[in-house]
RNA sequence: GGGCCCGUAGCGCAGUCAGGAAGCGCGGCGGCCUCCUAAGCCGCAGGUCCCGGGUUCGAUUCCCGGCGGGCCCGCCA
């Protein structure tokens, strides 16, 4: 038994359907609708309307008054029709049988129900540029897609977590030429020395640029010139005073060359036609930044099992231009001022590529450009090839990608459907999610304003160890598991589809609604069942024998729990996990309150209440680790 | 100008896909530790579900039109 719910909501959907067939009606219990009741009202409800459009000729008011005399058996102990639904008491005792068995039995694995077909599934999430540190949307970006890995593994999928690595763009080459000036390696977290000399390079070329820009400027544009140049000029101040000398060399490198812009775009041909030099000057850079980008996803236990240079893949292969002498081949692409166009728009004029492609009616799409005038591709270019190697690996690709670019995904799909890639809508997923907000800035990893995620992470583990060391029942040591845990809660609480606004109130708020909160009842909980070990109280020996209306809701929310995962999984929204885990541990504390344990009245109530317990316990752990959410052993 | 997303209690959000019984947290107010960890529990206050139409027996949910906010429409990524 691997779902009790579903278990007995088919029970429900059955004793329906026979009670109709009894009164002379031909339903089959998959017609059925059977729905979560409000708490006031019960624990599943029947809508009779959806009933009377089932039953023909029955009124709505015919179908209540005929279930008046409805008589629940089996899982269901009572029912009430109420404004037109048939309302259900499950049956506790009875159910806490089926759902205790599955919990024991399947342990560490209560709440993995396999999935029909096993699919291949590669979930690309993070790839972040490799030369700055992760920032908070990063964070965003690496806890959804981990959870999503984590749970379509739990429905026995073979997942693999990539990471792209964006080695080709042109902002690589600032990092590498602002690296080789310094002479290399710095002080500090190596991502963070890579990013500050990125940022610096950029805001010393943008001051150049507008002090030139500046000379033949007059009036209101003038003084909006002066303005950024200060700005910047501030900014380049801080950084000068973290890291001193290194901005003096990049200034020096800057002012003495003619072009850097240009300098740096004939750096980067040169890292994409593989010249032996230069792919070792760019890759000692990327690599060492990698290197701190991994220690950070490594604190938030975050990993990959592929790491997959675009430089390799997608251009040194030969994938890309394979791709563009393809999408030419096929009549698709056109040439426009000495670049050439992909008509993803004339392609998107048919509502059967549309579907196919997974375009939804109405949205527009536009041409887009495969190669620049001066012959180098660009990003979505050889993004296509990139996913047709990932494609020829998966049954399914997911890639955690910010809704910024939709469009460019879309044109990405369009490109693989014209490549002969007809079920591409289906295989290809852009998991979308909104952008994390500074509350007054807007972030930009070129200019260096952002907050970056080890930053998120300290503070959020300083604050635990606070908590834990005011406390006294926990060891400090476990503030790590309690921040983090905190951190990603925060993230995965909130539907991936929204705007995110930063807010450290928030994210250190360890109350209800809360990675802690969550992992608190689960210490609770094993704090229990510690005690009941002390006592010799063998695991066993436990039964859900004398559980009673305390414990109705908690078995309810335990039998709900692989459903919860499933849907989660299958629908990839790992938000309904995190909000289950928080009702289910709102529950447990209510009871935890209201009903000793331990001391229970009765010798087999106490043994009922420690399987309640166990059964809580292994949920929320399971629950958990779903998330990547660890929980320590006090708190 | 076109497209996508969002608008639910003072604040942050769930519910909207498959229409049917308005929910959670924070904040506010008031209670609860001689009893398994108070990161907890209980109670109270707080809502024209942005507005206007339409479809429907029934709309926060679907459709149309507005309004407000965000994002995208680059030979950037």
């Amino acid at each position: 038994m691997y779902n009790p719910h579903e278990f007995l909501v088919d029970n429900v959907k059955r004793q329906v359907a026979e009670f109709l067939v009894s009164k002379g009606f031909a339903v089959e219990p998959a017609q059925v609708e059977v729905r979560k009741a409000p708490k006031t009202f019960g624990d599943l409800a029947v809508p009779l309307f959806t009933i009377s459009k089932v039953v023909k000729g029955l009124s709505v008011e015919e179908v209540s008054t005929l279930f008046g005399g409805f008589k629940p058996s089996g899982l269901v102990k009572s029912s009430k029709v109420e404004n037109n639904f048939l309302n259900l008491v499950v049956d506790e005792k009875r159910y806490a049988e089926v759902v205790y068995s599955s919990v024991v039995r399947l342990g560490d694995n209560y709440g993995f129900v396999p999935a029909e077909t096993r699919e291949r599934i590669i979930v690309e999430h993070v790839s972040a540029n490799p030369i700055h540190p992760l920032h908070v949307g990063h964070l965003r970006n690496g806890v959804l897609g981990d959870s999503l890995v984590r749970l379509l593994r739990a429905r026995g999928h073979e997942v693999k977590a990539h990471f792209y690595v964006d080695d080709v763009g042109l902002q690589v080459a600032y990092a590498a030429k602002a690296f080789s000036i310094v002479g290399g390696e710095g002080q500090g977290k190596k991502d963070h020395f890579v990013g500050t000399l990125y940022t610096a390079i950029n805001l010393l070329i943008e001051v150049k640029k507008l002090r030139e820009k500046a000379k033949s400027a007059s009036g209101d544009e003038l003084a909006e010139i002066n303005s950024k140049v200060s700005e910047y000029l501030w900014r380049l101040g801080e950084l000068s005073e973290k890291f001193p000398g290194l901005i003096e060399k990049l200034l020096e490198w800057v002012e003495k060359t003619e072009d850097p812009e240009a300098e740096l775009r004939r750096l980067n041909r040169m890292y994409e036609e593989g010249d032996p030099s230069t792919v070792k000057l760019t890759r000692r850079v990327l690599d060492y930044c990698l290197e701190g980008i991994r220690e950070t996803l490594d604190r938030l236990g975050i990993s990959f099992d592929s790491w997959d240079w675009e430089s390799e893949l997608t251009v040194w292969s030969g994938a890309t231009s394979d791709v563009i002498d393809k999408l030419r081949g096929l009549g698709l692409v056109e040439r426009r001022d000495g670049a050439l166009v992909f008509r993803a728009d004339l392609l998107a004029e048919s509502e059967d590529v549309r579907r196919a492609a997974g375009i939804p009616p109405g949205f527009t799409v536009t041409p887009m450009t495969l190669v620049r005038s001066d012959g180098t591709t660009l990003y979505t270019t050889r993004d296509i090839a990139y996913s047709i190697w990932k494609l020829s690996r998966a049954d399914r690709v997911i890639n955690v990608i910010a809704v910024q670019q939709t469009l460019a995904q879309a044109q990405l799909r369009l490109a693989l459907y014209a490549l002969g890639y007809r079920d591409v809508g289906r295989r290809l997923i852009h998991y979308s999610y909104e952008m994390v907000n500074l509350p007054g800035t807007r972030m930009s990893s070129r200019r260096g304003v952002y907050v970056s995620a080890d930053e998120v992470i300290e503070e959020a583990v300083a604050r635990a160890k606070e908590e834990i060391a005011k406390r006294g029942v926990g060891d400090v040591g476990d503030a790590e598991k309690v921040g983090i845990g905190a951190l990603k809660f925060f993230f995965l609480s909130q539907t991936p589809g929204k705007v995110l606004t930063f807010d450290w109130k928030r994210v250190l708020d360890f109350e209800q609604n809360s990675g802690p909160f969550v992992q608190y009842s689960y210490v609770r909980a094993l704090g229990i069942l510690r005690k009941a070990s002390e006592e010799h109280i063998r695991p066993d020996e436990l039964n859900v024998g004398d559980v009673g209306e305390e414990e109705h809701p908690l078995i309810l929310l335990v039998g709900e729990f692989p459903n919860v995962v499933k849907e989660a999984a299958d629908n990839l929204r790992p938000d309904l996990l995190a909000s289950y885990l928080n009702t289910l541990a709102t529950e447990f504390n209510r009871y935890y309150d209201s009903y000793p344990v331990l001391r229970a009245p009765t010798t087999s109530k106490k043994y009922s209440r420690l399987a309640v317990v166990k059964m809580v316990e292994q949920t929320l752990k399971n629950g958990m680790k779903l998330l990547g959410i660890e929980a320590p052993q006090r708190m």
